[in-house]
DNA sequence: GGAGTTGACAGTGTATACAGGTAGTGTTAC
DNA sequence: GTAACACTACCTGTATACACTGTCAACTCC
């Protein structure tokens, strides 16, 4: 969302993130630091309400406090994290209510912007999200959460960038974070998976068609199924129950 | 510049200026510079796209860098100033596209959730607001922009707040800054503030009502005026013009 | 005179020392 | 045995020194 500018501007330093032998921008420690952490956040790597310890992660990571507190400070705005003053920063969860929540704005934004990219998605764009989703369908063996995740997220994203509002797509990077962070302690199921593909293929042959009416209606739909399994997922896992304390929402 | 730093450089500068035996949490300064650098920008006190020298705002705020760095990344990441690595920070200026795409998704939430608070916001609250937009209407000459903005911004918060979706609010803060900082360098017309303060009686009305539908449509409609309002003053104030390049939106 | 070079300066990025707060543990009084 | 208190270890918040980068103007070379 907001730090792309680091990699962009920096001149021509793009990805030599581990096997950096030229430091051009001295920003690139912050920007290292924030990059692998969320990684490591959104993969599971850390337990829900973990705390980040700086000293902990300057020594994983090799530098100074500073770009560690930089990192957890932009991570945090980006809403995977929360700062408890005097404690400490720890992963965030999100309740069951706020997940919903989340999906409903979801559902109202991204229905509209499906609806809107119905006439500007690039069609050779479309048609090579369509081939990986198409693989995936075949190869059954190969489709992950994972992989779905991937091929879906790649459909959002284009999905938002021809929106045809680009604050549309700082908002909803916003939110996408948080529900990321709440997929990361269940697995959808085989069969949800196998549906989400298939959802998935609808809307872009939708966008193809250039319906946008259809592409929105069946984006909605999308996300009211999402939002149902994700509940469902909440319900019967265990994980939520252990913690009816404190909401480390916000 | 007068950069020198004697006089808090002599010792450690410790604000111990206020005597309280109450221990305060050593977060409070970073809070403090945040706030009221916030107050400042969107008062207007700062130009538009000025620099934000963190070694100048430590003298003013009587602190060391780190503090002052803190609120800047936290001013960031609400949409207030803009961030160049290794050249500083700025304060923000929006397009007049991004203007304009910010209204359209205030348009989508806030429709939304005047809908949805028909049913659910108090009657005595909003009872309480109409009272005051009365006021403002009969006694016009204390209608200025700052009070209109002022009864307009609670008649939005209680439609947030009520609008059975929490994060829907977290969101709608974050954008709302960066409306608010577009708005710094015009007023509106006296014809405009009139009308405003009109529309928002028809909104509470509605709400009062509890007619879900009309209140969103209301909403929506007094929105799409505003952006056209906001719009007309972008092109007749001469501001914008002299900054056709670089855009400071991100 | 004009273009390229260099060096001083202003400003951010990073490292590190120190101060203050919090939680957990051991100790003592009841 | 339990509760209140002091101590301690650990962690964050802040200050400050140093490193590095970008800019701009004076200077040199053509």
């Amino acid at each position: 969302m907001c730090f792309e500018k680091a990699a962009s501007h920096g001149g021509c330093l793009h990805n030599d993130m581990h096997t950096t032998k030229r430091k051009r921008s001295p920003s690139i420690n912050e920007a290292r630091v924030y990059r692998e952490l969320r990684t490591a956040i959104l993969s599971g790597a850390f337990e829900p309400r973990a705390p980040l310890i700086q000293k902990d992660l300057c020594q994983r990571f090799r530098v100074s406090r500073t770009p560690v507190r930089d990192a957890l400070n932009h991570l945090q705005a980006e809403g995977l994290v929360v700062a408890i003053p005097n404690k400490g920063v720890f992963v965030r969860t999100l309740s069951s209510k706020e997940i919903y929540e989340i999906y409903g704005i979801r559902i109202l934004l991204e229905g509209t912007a499906a609806k809107s990219a119905a006439g500007r998605a690039e069609k050779r764009r479309l048609n090579q999200i369509l081939k990986e989703v198409s693989l995936l369908q075949k190869e059954k063996e190969r489709m992950s959460f994972e992989s779905v995740r991937q091929t879906g997220s790649k459909l959002h994203q284009l999905i938002m960038a021809n929106s045809g509002n680009g604050m549309m797509k700082e908002i909803l990077d916003r939110i996408w974070a948080p529900i990321e962070i709440s997929r990361v302690p269940f697995r959808d199921s085989r069969e949800r998976i196998d549906q989400i593909n298939l959802e998935h293929v609808e809307i872009i042959e939708a966008l193809l068609k250039q319906d946008g009416e259809m592409a929105g209606d069946l984006m909605k739909a999308h996300l009211e199924r999402s939002r149902e399994a994700h509940m469902q997922l909440l319900v019967t896992t265990p994980i939520t129950a252990q913690d009816p304390g404190v909401s480390f929402g916000d």
